[in-house]
DNA sequence: AAAAGCCCCTGGATGC
DNA sequence: TGCATCCAGGGGCTTT
């Protein structure tokens, strides 16, 4: 489910309800990808100060040390002042003074683990690797271009590995090469520095829109307010296999890419 | 260094 | 209705 907007979505929708909050106690459900790293007891007493985002990973900055969260596949995180009891699916869930933080994952590939800080081994080894962040600054075209040059794989491949810009996953990598007429199976060095350009800026709108969207809701994403997002009702070519495309009727075609799906029109991106 | 496969896990949709 | 099969938003790890 989530990608970058997804994960940002998801912030927006509880940083500011959370910052300030004192951790009162935690519960676990089911193991998760990771251990927590530290013992639930640990955290009480802590305060959060803050929720910040890198790729897909939530940083949430306690008083002392920081929690990574991911929220795999089926992730979502929920934060009320009050949530039903627990179901089967909800594997962590942290009291505060401002209310239940907690996180649904039907198949835990997400995780919640405790760092001591962003130097923390453990930190550095789920993070140090990240490539840049799609929606900051540092997204440089130049630099984007540069890298993709040493990239032999395909385009939509690259893309989705994350070791050169971060949180775009199956959904917006399809959506942004079908914006600039890349088909997905090109290979990221044969791409002209004018395309690489074009393919760094789809990148940014692709993302930015859906994040103003709320995100994509494929099957029960919703944010930590509990909304769902509407982006899935934009999409282009993601998840319309067999459709016509919304730009020239072309049924849009569906293929494997290293055991993911990838969505393109075959008219619209035809190199 | 980069690329390609494998695997973690559950549930929904589809087909027989 | 029941069962088998396939597929799903990710990404770390191991092997080439």
């Amino acid at each position: 489910m989530p990608e970058l907007p997804e994960v940002e979505v998801t912030r927006l929708s509880f940083a500011e309800r959370i910052a300030g909050a004192r951790i009162e106690s935690v519960r676990l459900g089911k193991p998760l990808r990771w251990p927590l790293n530290c013992s639930p007891k640990a955290l009480c007493g802590r305060t959060v100060l803050a929720v910040r985002r890198r790729g897909k990973y939530l940083l949430v900055d306690l008083s002392e040390g920081l929690l990574l969260i991911h929220l795999g596949m089926s992730g979502s995180l929920a934060f009320a002042p009050a949530l039903p009891a627990p179901g089967p699916h909800d594997h962590f869930d942290m009291q505060t003074s401002q209310g239940l933080l907690r996180l649904h994952d039907p198949r835990r590939f997400g995780a919640v683990v405790y760092v001591s800080g962003e130097d923390d081994p453990l930190a550095r080894k789920l993070l140090g690797k990240l490539g840049v962040e799609p929606l900051s600054a540092d997204f440089d075209a130049l630099r984007f271009a540069q890298a993709l040059v040493r990239r032999k794989a395909p385009i939509k491949q690259v893309l989705l590995s994350g070791s050169v810009v971060v949180g775009v996953g199956n959904i917006y990598a399809c959506e942004a090469l079908f914006i600039v007429g890349i088909r997905p199976t090109k290979r990221a060095a044969s791409l002209s520095r004018a395309r690489c350009f074009r393919l760094h800026q789809a990148i940014c709108d692709v993302l930015q829109s859906a994040v103003q969207a709320g995100g994509s809701t494929l099957r029960d994403f919703s944010n930590a307010d509990g909304q769902a997002g509407y982006f899935q009702n934009e999409t282009m070519v993601y998840g319309r296999a067999g459709q016509p495309c919304k730009l020239c009727a072309t049924p849009v075609r569906s293929i494997r890419q290293g055991q993911r799906s990838t969505f393109f029109c075959p008219t619209c991106q035809k190199a």
